[in-house]
DNA sequence: TTGTGACTTTTAGTCCGTC
DNA sequence: GGACGGACTAAAAGTCACA
């Protein structure tokens, strides 16, 4: 499968940005936002093609809206 | 799992609107964005847990942001 | 032109661990 | 605090025939 995984890189580089400038750890914000913790670090290194349901988690853990946490991606 | 389908069927009726205001049929869409007729179909419907590179073909299939195609949602 | 159920294959997503 | 691997289960991807 996986071609380009850049969708994926740009997504998990922004919510690599954005959970830490909140101050989460990647353990304590997969806790908070309802996540596995190795999945989120896969998510935040590009690895993983997240489905909707998980990609809204994400927001709602940042108190942001989806296309936010798309901005810029 | 499934909680309430809201973001899948917001995005189903976002990404509908989108398409049909492009002039596009689903079985059309779906040809021009590289995806199957009735996965659309699904989609738009709010029955799919559409995953990230599939949310990208989408948008570049309307040829806009994915953060614009979330604008919304 | 779209909806839908059913189906197989591939991958998302979880959980254990180590470095 | 984060990267990464193995093994597993749940669910997404992808396709079909029929309404």
């Amino acid at each position: 499968m996986a071609k380009r995984a850049d969708i994926l890189e740009r997504f998990g580089k922004r919510v690599r940005e954005l959970r830490s400038d909140a101050g989460y750890s990647q353990e304590g914000f997969a806790a908070h936002a309802g996540l596995d913790r190795t999945y989120q670090g896969g998510v935040e290194r590009g690895q993983r093609n997240i489905a909707l349901r998980n990609v809204e988690k994400i927001a709602k853990g940042l108190k942001i809206s989806v296309a936010e946490l798309f901005d810029g991606v």
